[in-house]
DNA sequence: AACAGATGCTGATAATTATCATATTTTTGT
DNA sequence: ACAAAAATATGATAATTATCAGCATCTGTT
């Protein structure tokens, strides 16, 4: 099969996770891949469903959420486009440990885990980039949550809005893909202090607030919140 | 240099990190390979150093830890014989993005990170064990993480107790290797709450404390807190 | 359009945790 | 061995956060 009739080659994510990989490996990556889109609020993975695929955002944005008790849930990571979104344990469990929701419409792409651990048997560039990337997004969650850890309310709901601003839309008007509660979830507050918090920030002046929209008005004051609080 | 020369060879630890390299591997990394103890207090390696090591623990027990401000710092993780301590950004900083510091009598061995990022390229079963092995530990901070912010105090101490009871020290009495000032730096509370409320489970009869020695009396009562609070 | 159910919002109160002050004990350095 | 510093301990109070209760608003469905 000639390459030209293989989609992958023009993928714009070509380059930025399979650079590695030789013309014959990733016709066979072509061939078997799966590429789905998602709409806002549907599944992609399963808690407790057998790792069979190695998944990767093209575009959107995700939640990965594990559940804690029968009605509480744990919001682990965002992830938005180019993130692996398999990677709790994939290389080390049989089952996922969380659940992929998408937060907004989202597109997947699919390998094979099967497929993906032979290349890295088998290709040493391409482990070792898998290796960094996968390095890179598990340090992105622990530092996340130790920098959510260490602030009190005020803080965590700076942090979180900046973190939509500045890192996902790079503008400072957004419509928040999140409920209240699961900014609750996330920052491991409840759902009454989430929107008490948001209230005060839009009394005192550092954020316009109607209904999802957000705009921060007053960035100085929101970074030292998120500094100090 | 035949291979009876190198302690390499004989060292309890070959097969679990290095059973996939083969015999002009090992040799290789036993001619470059650095084994150091530490006394109890010693860093091992120092935030913002640069990463020219990979490094693991043959036994011993150290704590990561970053610096959040002048006077605070937060622990990542405590790890023990066979974890490996350097993990977060390895394979994608320049600098160690947190300290390493021994907190018992601790061994250490550590490869030069540019051989292994060769072993990586160019032998696929060996950067295979080297992801799941990453993966499991990076899973294992980050589950670690979760479990903890979803609790109040008492939870929170509980588990910690758990955590050395169980996972460490394999045993219901057990010296703590660390203060209670760096128990409120891992859980995210106070240095006078840990205090209070281990002095509250000891005047419940939950468990017994002299100094360092914890002594777990009523396993179940401490589980249920662990699970509840 | 009407309804149900989820989501957003606010206030009052209770529970939890932090802060400050102070004393004692243990560890460390010389 | 001694003084100084650090760690442990406890109480009182302040600040923060959770819980509960009651409404309003939005969303999707029929």
């Amino acid at each position: 099969m000639p390459l030209s009739k293989c989609n992958c080659e023009g993928c714009e994510l070509k380059g930025l996770f399979f650079s590695e990989l030789t013309n014959d490996e990733i016709e066979a990556v072509c061939t078997w891949k799966d590429e789905r889109s998602y709409k806002k609020g549907e599944y992609i993975l399963r808690e407790g469903d057998p790792i069979k695929e190695f998944c990767y955002t093209k575009s959107g944005l995700v939640k990965l959420v594990r559940s804690v008790s029968d009605q509480e849930e744990q919001i682990i990571y965002f992830a938005s486009s180019l993130d692996f979104i398999s990677l709790l344990g994939i290389f080390s469990n049989d089952t996922y440990p969380y659940s992929v929701v998408a937060i907004e419409d989202t597109v997947v792409c699919s390998l094979r885990i099967s497929e993906v651990k032979t290349f890295i048997r088998t290709n040493g560039n391409f482990a070792f980039s898998v290796i960094q990337k996968l390095n890179r997004v598990s340090d992105n969650i622990i530092t996340t949550n130790l920098e959510i850890k260490r602030r009190r309310l005020p803080g965590r709901i700076a942090y979180i809005l900046l973190y939509f601003a500045n890192d996902i839309y790079k503008h400072t008007t957004f419509e928040l893909p999140v409920s209240r509660k699961e900014i609750a979830d996330f920052i491991g507050m409840t759902t009454e202090n989430v929107i008490r918090t948001l209230s005060e920030f839009r009394r005192d002046g550092i954020i316009k607030i109607s209904g999802k929209t957000i705009e921060i008005v007053d960035m100085d004051k929101l970074l030292k919140i998120k500094q100090f609080g």
